[in-house]
DNA sequence: GGATCCGTTGTAGCT
DNA sequence: AAGCTACAACGGATC
């Protein structure tokens, strides 16, 4: 008899939680203590993270908590710090009476070295660790990527023969996964808990559930998105299982890339990516209610339709894993060696702060700023403008940016997708393929409506502009400027690039990149 | 082994 | 207004 301790790291919930599902029907098991730790120092955890993330964490802890007091009188235990070192110490602390560390598998490369770590410190005790997989993905990550015929997927197709391989899946694409398991009582050993957080070397990490809120709390700025399972099962309801005829024709390219449409507030795509980047929603629960709305329906395919979403980022994940340096530009095989231009940090700033003169792009990356969120196709327009397009920046830049700012911030697959979008990874992006930083209303890009409202929300500097000339407002004439309020060059900037003539310098550049390459 | 096809999402300009 | 064409032309798989 002993305890559990739960340590939480890709799933903030209580539904689909195959480990307190194990801890709570294993009767050797007589007290559990589900912990989460955040790791506040660490650049490639929340060390670097923006407000807009932070709060949705907060918020995350917080509903987790709550749910776990309401239902089984137990709580969530906050610590922040250096994983090895609260493990450690909360080891030393249950010597006699812990039995076990359980844990969800995680895939990132420092997330296994540290597992690792701390599973040859806990083998000098009588702690087991336990690691679950696919607790956050579908497929089992390793489970695939040693299999004799495992190759690294690059496009559609190849996912999609992975996922029929691996899954009794049909070539339409989806799966009755088996049931979920549900946590039943989950006891826990209050005295226990409380002679946890209250010895030193142990409380210097830990952080009280109020001290959550109270952070949490304290920070402002427009929010799209309440973080917690609660939020995201309410999400899950309207967006998936409640909207059959939304799930049925899906098709990625076509949603509408500006959120001006009806509630300001609202994406056109499900908005379910933080919850499920956080672990508050189960991506295998996701699939299985769109198998339910799909079958017998006619319904969109993949890799246009929401499977095919759920499908790359499976992709990302297993390329993640198998690919060495993923997320670098050397030592990378998925990775083209393009000779970036030298940082350029006004064009940098510029790009980040929303200041570049191209109001699409700007008002993008104000959004992001702001909300933690950009819908796809607007994260499309500005990678490729930062990259290949226009600024001829080193993609790792972005991708370090929208780490910090996206609420779905996910390492595999940022990553990935800066990869793709730069023109440099092995799978579809020909380099030619440049995304117009400017699009009007009739842009496949889907700015939405005639009114551009979208960019006079997000840019209002430009908000009188006439349609006609808000998407390129530096081709109006200067009565047009003077009548709209807004001088450009002055009250709004100047574009900072010719975007044509960047764009054609570029494709020269990474054209000579890849005639050197071809050398080596 | 050279030709051909394909890759989740292009742009610009014309009719 | 939707559909066509030129642009510029990659890399890998397949035949």
């Amino acid at each position: 008899m002993g305890a559990a301790v739960v340590w939480l790291r890709g799933l903030l919930r209580l539904h689909d939680n195959p480990i307190l599902s194990w801890a709570s029907h294993n009767d050797e098991v007589d007290s559990i203590i589900p912990i989460f730790i955040i790791e506040e120092d660490q650049l490639e955890g929340y060390g670097n993270a923006s407000d807009s993330r932070l709060r949705f964490l907060y918020e995350s802890l917080s509903d987790l908590d709550k749910s776990l007091r309401e239902r089984y009188d137990a709580n969530l235990l906050i610590f922040s710090g250096n994983p090895r070192d609260v493990i450690a110490s909360i080891a030393e602390e249950l010597d006699s009476g812990l039995n076990w560390l359980l844990t969800d598998y995680r895939s990132e490369p420092w997330k296994r070295k540290e597992i690792h770590d701390i599973e040859l410190l806990l083998n000098e005790t009588d702690i087991k660790t336990i690691i679950f997989p696919s607790v956050n993905t579908i497929l089992n990550i390793e489970e695939v990527i040693i299999s004799d015929s495992y190759k690294n997927p690059k496009s559609s197709k190849d996912i999609h023969a992975i996922f029929s391989e691996n899954l009794d899946c049909d070539p339409s694409g989806f799966v009755v996964d088996a049931a979920l398991p549900v946590p039943i009582g989950i006891k826990t050993d209050l005295k226990l808990i409380r002679s946890l957080t209250n010895r030193a070397e142990i409380s210097k990490f830990h952080i009280t559930m109020d001290e959550v809120s109270l952070r949490s709390s304290k920070i402002t700025g427009t929010r799209y998105f309440i973080g917690g399972e609660s939020e995201a099962l309410e999400r899950l309801r309207n967006k998936i299982a409640e909207s059959p005829e939304y799930v049925n024709k899906f098709r990625k390219p076509e949603t509408v890339s500006t959120n001006e449409i009806g509630n300001p507030s609202e994406p056109t795509t499900t908005g379910l990516s933080p919850y499920i980047s956080t672990g508050c929603l189960s991506v295998r629960l996701v699939w299985n209610e769109i198998a339910k709305i799909n079958s017998g329906s006619e319904h969109t395919k993949p890799p246009q339709s929401l499977m095919g979403q759920l499908m790359f980022r499976e992709m990302f994940y297993l390329l993640s894993r198998s690919v060495e340096n993923w997320d670098d530009d050397v030592g990378n095989s998925n990775c083209k060696r393009i000779v970036w231009g030298d940082y350029d940090e006004n064009l940098v700033n510029a790009w980040e702060t929303g200041m570049t003169g191209f109001p699409y792009i700007d008002a993008m990356m104000r959004q992001l700023e702001s909300t933690g969120w950009m819908h796809h196709l607007g994260r499309h327009a500005v990678s490729c403008f930062l990259t290949r397009g226009q600024l001829w920046q080193n993609w790792k830049i972005g991708r370090d940016i929208f780490e910090r700012k996206l609420l779905d911030s996910d390492w595999a697959i940022n990553n990935g997708n800066w990869l793709w979008l730069a023109g440099v990874a092995p799978f579809s992006m020909p380099y030619y393929r440049v995304y117009n930083p400017c699009p009007d209303a009739s842009s496949s890009l889907n700015v939405g409506s005639d009114d551009a409202n979208f960019i006079r929300h997000w840019v209002p500097e430009l908000s009188s502009y006439p349609s006609r000339y808000i998407y390129e407002p530096h081709l109006a004439p200067i009565e047009v400027q003077r009548a709209s309020g807004c001088i450009i060059g002055i009250d709004y900037p100047s574009p900072i690039v010719d975007r044509k003539e960047t764009r054609k310098r570029n494709m020269a550049s990474f054209k000579e990149s890849m005639a050197k390459a071809d050398y080596n």
